[in-house]
DNA sequence: TTAATAAAAGATAAAAAGGTCTTAAATTAT
DNA sequence: ATAATTTAAGACCTTTTTATCTTTTATTAA
């Protein structure tokens, strides 16, 4: 469904900013090993997440990953768009470039309904409310 | 959401048990002229599905893939586990191994409603049902 | 039984995704 | 200022996916 890149990218945002509720910094080590990810492919993407302001960094001594007050409201849907563009939401089921509306392929308006719901779904989900359940330990990021 | 092999695959299928109505057999040739998908690597799947009695095929003049009539009622369901296996629908959507309902991600139980409805989705439409509209002229499998 | 036809299979290659390693740049504390 | 720390960036490597080309095998029709 989503790329590997994409998976790291949302458990990566959703530990930051359970992490760091109180202006804390997360070094990318400690982010890869809490979420059980390969280090130098995360950084990567979280420069790129970086650079499109879903999160924020600082270089040096102290620094690290955090998320400004705005940011904990970054939806899923604005993290899979970033990292995995829009065509798991525009493209067509079949892989068929002419497929739309009015010249549908033959799962368009069945295979329509579930990607709506999932792009809603997405919409919805903020990486603030991910972190409650987290906290209250009914959820996991990781091996244990 | 699907990977290229199966998206020509699934429309090889509805092509084949379309073309095929009175028995006639499709060179793999025409199926691809058919759906404009590349002829060596749909050959492959299409040898795939026959393997594994999705297809029937015939070598030799006048041979070429068709449906036998049980055939016709195969779901869209199977051809994306022949192909693409069943991680979208038992995968954890972040990517977690040890994900699952008493062991849950973050996103564990909003995603599965959507998977769950799209699997229903896959379950329900067989090749068969999917060729009426394409008779009606109302669908298409290529660019055209 | 031979020639033509069409799928099956194998070898190879190109492109994309996933991942690692090294160096550079910025920031901080001393 | 300098050394230490941490992100940023670039080069590079591996694996998987997608795609092509060639050879083999089976079948049919003449």
């Amino acid at each position: 469904m989503f790329s590997k890149a994409c998976e790291y990218g949302i458990r990566a945002m959703i530990y930051i900013t359970a992490a760091s509720k109180e202006g804390e910094k997360m070094s990318i080590k400690d982010i890869c090993h809490a979420i059980g990810a390969p280090e130098h492919f995360t950084a990567k993407i979280l420069q790129d997440l970086s650079r499109k302001k879903l999160v924020s960094s600082l270089k040096g001594p102290s620094g690290g990953f955090f998320m400004e007050d705005e940011q904990r409201n970054i939806t899923l849907m604005e993290i899979v768009e970033a990292i995995d563009g829009n065509s798991l939401f525009t493209g067509c089921g079949l892989g068929l470039k002419q497929c739309s509306e009015l010249h549908p392929c033959p799962i368009h308006n069945k295979f329509k309904s579930i990607r709506d719901s999932l792009q809603k779904m997405l919409m919805e989900t903020t990486v603030l409310q991910l972190t409650q359940n987290l906290e209250k330990g009914l959820v996991f990021l990781k091996k244990n």
